[in-house]
DNA sequence: TCTAAGTGTGGTATCGATTCCACAAAGGTT
DNA sequence: AACCTTTGTGGAATCGATACCACACTTAGA
C-alpha cells in the first residue's frame, strides 16, 4: 500500500544506505560493513559498494547512527559569552584537541544568565552529546543538581564545582603573586578593582589572594582601596576614578581583569597621573590589548588555549570510560611585567 | 525472545516517550500530541502526561525527532578561525537572531584551510543541519560546486560567491572612503598594507578602492607604497618598516586590518616617526584594540554583530521556504576618525 | 431515529543506520 | 565420507519519535 506522507517543505531526499545497497547489488548490511570496516566482506563486494558510494555522493546520516549506537561524536560547550577573547581562546584549544580525536563541538551561549546554563545543559542532553564542557562563571545548588542528573561526561572550567571534574585557574596565587610583585617594588598602598562575588573564582579567590599577600607583608588595606567593576572598560575607568579621588590614594592598582585595568589606564591618563611613576597598574588575562596599550599593561597569562586543551583531554578520558569523579586540575600561570609597573 | 544487545559502554538509559506513555496510562501518540500541541487531547490525558513528564525528567531525543521530521533545528556555522574578534562578534549576532527563533548553532572551524571548508560542509550535512552559514575567506570552483550540491539553505558572509546568497561588507567603498578622507586632509602620498588576493574581499576589493580613490584625485602610487602582510601584528610591523625605509616615504598608511595597522603603529613608534604629525594611519575593523592603543587608531566599523544578525535572517527566510537564489546584501560601514589621523 | 460532523485515542509504518542471528558455500581435518 | 571452521551475505529487530489511518464515542442537525 502506498501512503503519502506530508513532510516538511524544503526536504531534499538524501541518498540512504538502502539506495547504495541497491546500486551495489548487495544488502544494507554489507554496505554498513564496508563503511565501518567490520565483519567479513569479499573484495568484490567491497569494491562495488565503494564505487556506488562514490558515484552517489552518499553521506551517512549521523542521526540514524547516533540513534542506533547511542554515540553522537559531539561534545557540547557552554560559554558565558561567545565574543570574548578568553572564550575564543579556550574554545580554540578545546576544538583542536577534540577535532584530533574525531569529535565535533556544539556551542551554546548563556549570555551570562545562570538559568540559561541549566537550560542549555538540557538542550545538549536532548541532542545526545557525548559530553559537556561548561565554562562556568558562577556556582549554585540547582546547577550542581542538574549536572549530577546528567550522568554523562562533564567537565567544568573556570570554577571549582563540588563533585564535578573541574579545571581551574590558580586565581588565588595569581593575585597573590601580583600583589607580592608590587610590594617587592616598594608599593605599600595597593588598590584593588574586583568584581561581584557570585563569580567565585574571579570575585572571591582573586580578592583573597590580594588581601592575604598584603597581610603577609603587614600592610593594611584602606577600605577605599577596594573597588568593584563589572568586567567592562567603563567600570574600570570609574573604579579608578574612585580610587584616585579618595583621601589616601594608592600607588598601585591590581585589577582582576585586563579590560578593567585598561579602563583604569584611560582614567589615569585623563587625570595626568603618570603610569608607572605615580601609579603602577596590573591586570589579569594577557589579552591582546594588554600588549598594545600605552604603557603596555603588566598582566598574568592564564594560557587559555592550553586550558581548553586540558579540559578537552579530561572529557576524552571520561569518554574512554575512566571515571574521574571529582578530579581537579589547577592550571599554572605566568606573570608578564611590562611598562605599567 | 530476549536478545542481548552489546551497546557501547557508558550508555545511560534515557527515559523515552514509551516510558512516559506507560506511566501516564496513555499511548505514545497521545504523549507526542501533548508535547507538540497538535491533535485532540482531553484535559485529563494532558494533565497525566505532563505530570509523568515532570516526574520522570523526560527529555525528548532530538535525533529521533530529526529523523522523523527531517528538521534538526540546527544551523551550521563555518568559521575560518574561532578566536578572532571579528568571528566572535559575527557569531554573537548570528546566535542571538537564531536563538530567538528556536534554532541552535553548530560551529566548525576551518583553520583557514580551504579544503576544510568543503569537508565541514559535508560534516554538517551528515548532521542534517537545516542550513549553513559560511564565513568565507576565499572563493574557488570546488567550493561553489559543493555548495550547489548541498541544496539546503546556505548563506555566505564576507565574500560574494557566485550563485550563492551572500552578505558582504562594502570593502571597496570603505577603502575608497578612507583614502578620500586622507586625501581631504592633504595627504598626497598614501601607502597601503594589504593581503594576498586569494581573499577576494580583503585582498582585492580594498586595494581597488584605495587605488581608484587615488586615481580619482590624480594622485600617482609609487610601487613601493603597496606592501603586503598576513593579518598579523608582526606582518604589519614589517610592512611599515618597508614603507618607511624606501626612497620616498608616504605621509599616510592605509592598512586593510586593524591588527596590521597596530603592528605598523608599533614600528613607527620605534622609529620615532610621530603619528599623526609625520604619518597618518588608518585601519579597518573597529577592533577593541583600535580604541585603546595610543594614539587611538582611526578605523572603519563594519558592524559585525549586525552582519551576523542579517545573515541569520537570510537563513531564516530561506527556511521559511522563500527562495532567495543568489540574493546579495551589501552592508554599510562607518568611518571612525581618531587620533591617528 | 438516523446520519453527519466533531472529538479523543491507539495501532502501526516510517525515518536511516547498526547488529544479532541464521544460513550457505568453501575449504580443512580427521 | 562425515564433520568442523572459516568466510560471506541477508533478514529482521532495534534505536525514539512522528503522523497517517482506523475506530469509538459524543453531540448536533434533519
Amino acid at each position: 500500500m502506498i501512503r503519502l506522507v506530508n513532510l516538511a517543505k524544503g526536504v531534499k531526499n538524501m541518498t540512504t544506505i538502502k539506495d547504495v545497497a541497491k546500486r551495489a547489488g548487495v544488502s544494507r548490511t554489507t554496505v554498513s560493513r564496508v563503511l565501518n570496516d567490520n565483519g567479513y566482506v569479499s573484495q568484490e563486494a567491497r569494491e562495488q559498494v565503494l564505487k556506488a558510494v562514490q558515484e552517489m555522493g552518499y553521506i551517512p546520516s549521523a542521526h540514524a547512527k547516533t540513534m542506533r549506537t547511542k554515540r553522537s561524536g559531539v561534545i557540547g560547550v557552554i560559554l558565558p559569552r561567545i565574543s570574548t577573547e578568553t572564550a575564543s581562546r579556550v574554545v580554540n584549544g578545546i576544538e583542536q584537541e577534540l577535532a584530533e580525536n574525531g569529535y565535533q563541538i556544539l556551542l551554546t551561549n548563556t549570555q551570562l544568565k545562570p538559568e540559561k546554563e541549566i537550560e542549555n545543559i538540557k538542550l545538549l542532553r536532548s541532542r545526545q552529546v557525548d559530553g559537556i564542557i561548561l565554562l562556568a562563571t558562577n556556582r549554585n545548588e540547582e546547577l550542581l543538581q542538574t549536572i549530577k542528573e546528567t550522568n554523562s561526561p562533564f567537565v567544568a572550567l573556570g570554577q571549582e564545582l563540588e563533585g564535578v571534574t573541574s579545571v581551574v585557574y590558580d586565581d588565588y596565587n595569581a593575585a597573590f603573586s601580583i600583589a607580592e610583585s608590587l610590594i617587592s617594588k616598594g608599593h605599600q598602598r595597593i588598590g584593588f578593582i574586583g568584581v561581584q562575588e557570585t563569580d567565585h573564582a574571579v570575585g572571591v579567590l582573586r580578592k583573597e589572594g590580594y588581601k592575604d599577600a598584603m597581610k603577609k607583608h603587614n600592610l593594611s588595606i584602606d577600605e577605599e582601596w577596594i573597588q568593584y567593576g563589572d568586567f567592562t572598560f567603563e567600570s574600570g575607568y570609574e573604579a579608578a576614578e574612585r580610587l584616585t579621588s579618595g583621601t589616601s590614594m594608592p600607588s598601585a592598582i591590581l585589577a582582576v581583569t585586563d579590560r578593567m585595568a585598561i579602563g583604569a589606564l584611560g582614567c589615569l591618563k585623563e587625570k595626568d597621573i603618570r603610569v608607572p611613576e605615580d601609579m603602577a597598574v596590573f591586570g589579569i588575562g594577557a589579552s591582546d590589548l594588554s600588549k598594545h596599550v600605552t604603557p603596555a599593561l603588566s598582566t598574568v597569562d592564564y594560557f587559555n588555549e592550553d586550558a581548553g586543551r586540558q579540559t578537552a583531554q579530561l572529557i576524552l578520558k571520561q569518554l574512554k570510560g575512566k571515571s574521574l569523579e571529582n578530579q581537579k586540575i589547577k592550571l599554572s600561570y605566568r606573570l608578564i611585567e611590562r611598562d605599567s609597573v
